[in-house]
DNA sequence: ATAATAGTGTCTTTGAGACAATATGTT
DNA sequence: AACATATTGTCTCAAAGACACTATTAT
């Protein structure tokens, strides 16, 4: 990259420019990350011989500061003058897990002006997926407590209304969080405009309870992202123990996209995604199931 | 949204915290937003009876000043205090383009630490599609010349390394942008690393001619990202003018797919989206073919 | 008439859905 | 033996690919 003779037309050279480049000139917005860490957990066991169920969880930290005091919030922190977002967003996940080698996903920026009542924030939300081993190892040093909370995001309603070029669908959902004896709520719309040519979707908060900022918003769009990805990428796996059972992987997806699915086809579709072990998982009181493990080799439309 | 009562440790209500809030005690990046302006035009008229080939287009301005002066940039500028994000966006649409309502969609946001040799800048870009007939409609009052590039993104080869538990595949990218008798090169390398279970992605310029920043990083990207929505979105609609052949909205699959499809298949597939008219396509020295419109009561997997 | 595209019919292949049938350790 | 799940086989249906065939204009 060769950008250095030419002079502007204040007659400086690159040189001269830079170092005259006066940084304070334009308001600049706080930055953060914001970091939605999934897993998949079991429930609790269930009677003697039944499967557990599966259910899926994200980390929140409980607020001890002003704003929204008292509250939960994604685990996240500025970005420092040093650190790439990326950078930023791994140091976040260390401090709440002290895991480290972890899927991680840069989800969307939100930049609304007033998202946060303390000054102007950008924040960047990063998607984390951490397999269900993990799960016992919770928040590390940091003084706010930080627990996993159990996810259902029900379909509430729909309208769809002509207009004289298209027509505007709004859907609400319900999102409950529910970490033993707490349980947050927030509904969401989502709003899908069609007009002539052009599609456009917003989301907005209808209420919140105890979820701080625009929170129950971002864990909404990444639920939609995690469904849509589970379907046409391998991410799934990133929840997954090193060994696991077919069925568990089953539990996964069902869990996630929210509906059942049937094991034949299923198997079908993972086949080579897969590499078959000789282990068994035993004592279930029922016939024992092989272990698999992921196929690295594997590769979506190698 | 009830967050008024409690105090904080240092005995404030939320009002007060608020008050007391210094917002200078954090540095701050910039934050700027990078517009990727997609459209895609004829080719230049072939032989009398032949179809005229499509092409894909982006929209480039060239820098005036330092940094990269005199080098082709994505057009964009500083998000202001009081405007969110895409409002940033649709402001810098306006100024190039004059066009207001087409479809907008939020990219990605980079934030490396040294992409700008100015200041820590992080970045949002948002991808704009825009159709053929509002081609002319170049570039409105900004000083910056602007002009359409036409795009080429050549995949030039791919290694594939094992490691301990995966493997390291790399894939390099040669992007040309063409405008009269102006042509910017960059090589892009996309390192795809899977460990264990975890997949990762990495992109980086190994070279850039003539493209200002990490920019030519970043339209790579935006020509995946506009690969993979065509298949199972209706994007391509909005590079679409209000009545449009079939043939037409094949080409423009073709051109963004870089691959040719087959015409009796993609008529199926599309049948459902588009709404036939009693207008034809004439004077083309062969059967006239029929407008179509795009159906807005289509949804996809509604 | 001919070039060149528009548009349809149909055979094959592939993959998903449905569901029946078989297999097997634990209590 | 009974339970509960594991695993496979097969029929059906829908969509995609391949390709041949027919239709229609301007020159």
């Amino acid at each position: 990259m060769n950008h250095s003779s030419p002079e502007n037309k204040q007659g400086q050279t690159e040189q001269q420019f830079l170092e005259a480049y006066d940084v304070s000139q334009f308001e600049r917005p706080s930055v953060t990350v914001d970091m939605l860490i999934f897993t998949v957990a079991d429930e609790e066991e269930q009677n003697y011989r039944k499967l557990s169920a599966k259910s899926l969880n994200i980390l929140l930290v409980k607020r001890g500061d002003h704003p929204f005091i008292g509250q939960w919030a994604l685990p996240g922190g500025f970005v420092s003058p040093n650190e790439s977002l990326e950078e930023a967003a791994k140091r976040e996940l260390r401090t709440e897990t002290n895991i480290d080698n972890i899927y991680l996903e840069q989800l969307y920026t939100w930049g609304e002006v007033d998202r946060d009542p303390r000054t102007r924030v950008i924040s960047t939300s990063y998607m984390a997926l951490v397999n269900s081993e993990a799960l016992e190892v919770v928040a590390g040093d940091d003084a706010a407590e930080a627990e996993w909370f159990q996810i259902e995001d029900k379909w509430l309603r729909e309208t769809k209304t002509a207009t004289p070029d298209g027509s505007i669908t709004e859907k609400w959902f319900e999102l409950r969080l529910q970490h033993e004896e707490v349980e947050l709520t927030a509904t969401i719309k989502v709003t899908k405009t069609v007009a002539g040519r052009i599609i456009r979707e917003h989301r907005e908060i209808v209420e919140a309870n105890q979820i701080a900022f625009d929170h129950a918003q971002i864990i909404q769009y990444a639920l939609e992202r995690l469904r849509n990805k589970i379907e046409y990428t391998d991410i799934a796996f990133a929840l997954m123990p090193e060994l696991f059972t077919l069925t568990e992987l089953q539990q996964v997806y069902e869990v996630i996209l929210g509906k059942e699915l049937l094991a034949a086809a299923f198997r079908r579709k993972v086949a080579d995604k897969v590499i078959e072990t000789n282990q068994f998982r035993k004592h279930a009181g029922h016939r024992p199931s092989k272990y698999f493990r992921f196929n690295p080799e594997w590769m979506d439309q190698a």
